[in-house]
DNA sequence: TGTAAAATACCTACTTATAGGTAGTAAAAT
DNA sequence: ATTTTACTACCTATAAGTAGGTATTTTACA
């Protein structure tokens, strides 16, 4: 059983850590890194030349992100198997990683034994996340019951004036640059300080820095 | 020359990296991955009982980050050189890393032939400092020649209002909250504003972030 | 001690933001 | 087919912030 070697795509925007793990994972007889690539569009491009058991992608990467990635593999290829291995234990991301239905999850803390036997795992048809993804997903929970408002309650031209709102732009400004009422704008804003709770711009600016709805700051 | 290997100490708190990257500096026949360590207590101890010629370690770490580790070893073994490999191109990091002495400071997405050339060139006595590295150099200093408004110019009652105003206080209540008049309140907003040259409230919280004046959103 | 900077305070005027109300339309969900 | 949700828009009113002015007291320091 082991003379078919399972065929691994590794996706990273980190030249030295794919060439690591690609390093790392032919160590392994019954591995075999057929291919690499720094992004997700470049993986989705390879695979359609490179026949390949399972991918294992990083989230944080230009062009296309680890969970469009991992969206885009499941639907037009339900069969390969997807390993999100990542750096980060951003709760942001937990969530949406589930969604996108990979089937597995693993933080880079973990050690060389784990990743194999999470691969083989999947390979199986199995599922495998690390034991902080759990933990991260019990607090979710927790906080998702206590807080009960959170941004899935924004609505998108929400978060657009948030977003804008964070850029500095006034009411006028956005009025304008959206091509709608300064009134309108005022009632988004009114809106949007009564589902965050906040008591006013600074509080709403945090919110935004703390849940992920605006960066860079 | 060729038959003494260049000795590696390895550190890093992602087991995956760590071993990737020995995995990958292993195939070099003159190079050796002679120990690992999780983090700089750990790297610090074993370097009393190997003998390495160069140090190869991440910024973020527990326990004791990288840039205390470069210090330590510079300081208890000045021959060993230090190459900082980070993931990140933070700018806070990069003049420290720079002060505390490190011979090289490489980013991740370097590709394994850069990684090798930084490592043979710094235990000929070179340095080695990637190219994102001396843009990031640049920028810093171009802005500090711009900017030049910085928080020196503010005084203590000014970063005491900003503190106030970030902690979503109005000016009445940071009024009531000094023992000082509104009037008095608005006139120190007036002048942060004019001292730091942004547009409103939400460029005042940019400022006061970027410039660490205040913390923890 | 004299001077400069900082902090205090008040004035006017204007702009922006917050908070309540009502209400029409289009799209999505039930 | 009806209800809900999101987006749009306007009205009134108050609160808060921005911007200019002047002026007194306190503090720091040369």
């Amino acid at each position: 059983m082991e003379y078919t070697p399972t065929k691994i795509l590794l996706v990273d925007d980190h030249e030295l850590i794919l060439t690591g793990l690609q390093a790392l994972l032919n160590q392994e007889p019954n591995l075999q890194v057929v291919a690499l690539a720094n992004n997700g569009v470049a993986a989705l491009n390879l695979l359609k030349t490179h026949a390949v058991d399972i991918v294992i992608t990083d989230v944080k990467m230009p062009e296309m992100n680890g969970i469009v990635l991992t969206q885009n593999i499941k639907q037009q290829y339900p069969a390969i198997k997807v390993l999100v291995l990542t750096l980060y234990n951003d709760r942001e991301y937990v969530t949406e990683i589930l969604n996108a239905d990979a089937d597995g999850y693993l933080l880079k803390n973990v050690g060389q034994q784990e990743l194999i036997k999470a691969i083989n795992h999947i390979v199986n048809n199995g599922t495998y996340y690390s034991q902080e993804i759990v933990s991260i997903l019990k607090t979710e929970m927790k906080e998702k019951q206590t807080q009960h408002t959170t941004l899935q309650e924004l609505s998108k031209r929400e978060l657009e004036i948030i977003n804008l709102i964070c850029q500095e732009y006034s009411s006028n400004e956005i009025a304008e640059k959206l091509f709608i009422s300064k009134a309108t704008v005022d009632v988004h804003r009114k809106n949007i300080l009564q589902k965050t709770g906040v008591k006013n711009l600074v509080g709403l600016i945090r919110f935004a820095l703390q849940n992920g709805i605006v960066q860079g700051f």
